[in-house]
Parts: C-alpha cells; structure tokens; sequence
RNA sequence: GCAGGCCACGUCGCCGCGGGCGGGCUCGAUCCGCUCGAGGAACGUCCGGACACCACAGGGCAGGGUGGUCGGGGAAUCCGACCCGGGGAAACCCGCGGGAGAGUGCCACAGAAAACACACCGCCGAUGGCCGGGGCGCGAGCCUCGGCACAGGCAAGGUUGAAAUGGUGCGGUAAGAGCGCACCGGCGUCGUGGCGACACGGCGGCCAGGUAAACCCCACCCGGUGCAAGACCGAGCAGGACCGUUCGCAGGCGGCCCGUCGAGGUCCAGGUAGGUCGCACAGAUGGAUGGCGACGCACGACAGAAUCCGGCGUAUCGGCCUGCUAAG
RNA sequence: CGGGGCGUGGCGCAGUCUGGUAGCGCGCGCCGUUCGGGUCGGCGAGGUCCUCGGUUCGAAUCCGGGCGCCCCGA
C-alpha cells in the first residue's frame, strides 16, 4: 500500500485486493485447515493499516468445480465470514482456501454447514493470535 | 409418430453486493435516495467478421482450406429451397455430394486371374494336318466313319472374393461370344422441360472394376498474432544535458529589496512496479448479480458474462403453442 | 483468455504418417531349478485400442462430433 492516505480510511470492503498481499499471507502466515477450508493468517501489526478490521481474500480454485459451483462456493463463504469477521482481532489478512471437498458441504449443508466450518477455523485462529499477542 | 416456434420458477418481506445518477456531510475506499445488473446455451472454442499491432512493390511456387445447383448474407465448416443417393407405411429424416475416359499407388487372405489384357485349367477341333477302317476308281485321288489334340478356334464354365469385360431369357454354333433379338442396367448422342443441378423420351454401338475422408487433377478462397491485442500516464533504480557547491542555483525566512539559512536543483528520452483507456444503457480487474424466511405450483435441469458481433456443435428438469402423417 | 499434446492388457510405452498380423518391458498365474526363498529357464492368461458416427470390402490407424487428462504463453 503505497499511498499513505490509505492508513487514516477504513476499507470499503475488507478484501485483499494485491496479488502481493495474497503471495505475503501464504509465505509468511499460519495456516488451519479441516477437510473443507484453509485459513490462513498474516498479522499487519505496525503497518500503514493497523487497527483496522481484517481483511480477507478467497481463493476457489478448478478442483473445487465449474464456474457455478465456484461461484456459489464464495457466495458462501462471505456471506459466511462478514459476521464471523469480529471474532478476529483487528489488522489481520487473512485467505480463505476452498478444498475439494468444500462443494458439496456448500450443496449438502447450505450457508450453516459452511458457517459452521469457518467459525472453527476462524476461532482457532483467534485464540492462536490471542496468545502471541499477549 | 414427424416437423417448427416459445418459456427457462413466480410473488412478498428482511439482510447484503457491483455500476450509474442525484443529494448530505467531518469531503473519503463515507452516508442516504433512485435506477440498472447473466444465458438459451453466457459453455465447447469448431468456423467467419469487426477492432488492434507486426510484416508486406507486383506476380508465382510451396502449404492449408472449401467442394451438387440456385438464391440470401459483410463473411463463413452459415441459412433456405431444389436436385441426386440412401432410409421410412407416411409426414419426414440422413449424406465432407467436383473429377477414376490425365497420371501414380493400393486392393491383404482366398482365387486361374485384382486391372495391359490375357496367360492357366478347360471346351471345341467344323476347317487344315496325322493315324486307322470301309466304299469307288487302272491310277493321281475322291467319298465316308472313327481316333489323336499338331495347327487353329473360343472365352461360356473354373467350389474364390467386397469386387472378375453387365444381368436374365430365347435364338445361334464344332464349341462359343451383344454374334443376333427382347427386357433391365450403364455409356454416348439428339430432342423436350427447367435459370440451373438434373429429369423424361428417341437413336446408336458395346469402349467402360473399386478407392481421391490415398497421392493427385480442376475450380474458388487463405499473411501472422491476438484485448493478457494495443494506446496513454508513470513511482523507484540506473543514464544523459544544463545551472550551482571560491563568482552561492532552486527553495525557505508572510509580498518586494538587502541580508541570512542553504548542497543540491531543473530538464530529457526510454520505460519496470502500478494506474487509466481499450470497455459496452450488466460490465468487474482478487473479479458484483447473493443469503434467510413465507406462500403458490409445473417441485425447479443444463449451467455464470470478461473486447464485441454472426453462425455451428454440445448439455438440459419440464411446460406451452402451431402445422402435418397414419389409424379411428 | 489464447495455443499445443495425449487417451492401446494391472503399470509404462511401441504400432497410427504408408488401413488387413495388435507387439515390447515390468507385473500376474503355473511348472522346473533350490532344503526353502531370490535369481534363472520354460509355458500361459489377460486388451470394448476413451466414446459415438462416417469413408472403405475392411479402421487402433483416415475424416468429423463428444468426453477425460496434461502442458505452455502472458
């Protein structure tokens, strides 16, 4: 984030929007995983963005399936994420990885299956940040 | 049963998403309101075109593509009608559908033979020849019967094969043969109809195997790459030019002069990261069109735009409409 | 988004251009060799040639449609 004005505004949307910031959470972040998802986590503590709320990015790749079923894969999971996002302690990336398995939770289970998944991910991750923090 | 066309869950409530317009404000990646927001195939990427850049005098060769006729169309492996061939009881459906009388190649196995037409087996041997018997004649010889298969004649038959100089019948012959005749098939030619592909009819003679989704010949067409094309702006880094660091540039000390502080400043083209345009009355650039609930019913299939347009092909729960065929 | 390639026994591959017999290695089964195993020798089983059509007398091969997988450019 090149422009420092950036630091004093809140996102429109908390999403990642570089292929940098993607490439920095895969390289340098945690990661937790079930069989449907990946977490995976990257602290922006002491950056131009600190203090605000995390950011998220998805990554849905062929194997999960065709077109509609990527598309109704990430529907979910940020309808999912946008009130899990508070559980998350602030200036935080994080991405969100969809397994093979993840299309048929999605058609099997609808929006509380995959709430379901990403709520365990999202706590686990919290309560790991917690710790490092303190 | 056949053909063609249309639709692709609907309504309501709540919470959200992307673009545009208008407005409020603490002017920003904010808030509020209004409005627009996936398909018949958006798919496959099989063709064609627009557009963009690169290459290019003109012509030819090579290479590739297309292939009945007429019309439509900007073009097309596109569409329509018709012709031909094949299928069906019919409506109707299917077909990469030019040329094998220009040349080359191939046609396994089987079979005498697979393309020049004949050799081979075989049939005949009327005619001529040779051998034998009988008759006539003084004799040369003549007549007649039988045999041989030497000359010669023939292409019907030869258990094959996908395919063998057309098929069937009658005549004909020593044996045979389109040798002759009838019908059918093919070819050539003439006439009639049709814009044409072709169709029908008359006459003629008997040259004519298949394969071109084998090479090839003929006619027509074709430069390459693709919006991640391409155009513009452009940090940083490195480079060049000029001014300045002894004669103090730019800039600051509220405007000007003096004075003072000051070691760097200005410009240049190329162009990386990145951004904007390209780009659309859906239109992003980590990529929007969704979630939950209720009711209705046909219980919801295949499937998601990324430059745009015209076709083709393929997938698909079902529903509706129109015409036609057969039977009743 | 655009471009290219490959589907053949259980596995890895030839054969496809130039159409008629599907072959090789490993693996598998049986027998022999050995006290037994390995090695070695012999014999044998096993293939809708991805799928659906077409051309041809005849298709793994030639020509179309489809399905699946892999690779490359940016």
């Amino acid at each position: 984030m090149a422009d420092p004005r950036a630091a004093a505004r809140r996102p429109k949307r908390g999403r990642l929007t570089r292929s940098a910031d993607f490439d920095r959470v895969f390289r340098r972040g945690r990661s937790f995983g079930n069989r449907h998802l990946v977490l995976h986590l990257f602290p922006r503590a002491g950056e131009p963005g600190d203090g605000t709320d995390p950011r998220v990015g998805l990554s849905v790749s062929r194997r999960v399936g065709g077109a509609v079923e990527r598309n109704r894969v990430k529907r979910l999971l940020r309808e999912a994420f946008s009130p899990l996002a508070e559980r998350l302690p602030t200036s935080v990336d994080v991405v969100i990885v969809a397994r093979s398995d993840a299309h048929d939770l999605a058609e099997r289970e609808g929006l509380a299956g995959v709430s379901a998944a990403l709520g365990e991910l999202v706590d686990r991750a919290a309560s790991a940040a917690a710790k490092e923090g303190s």
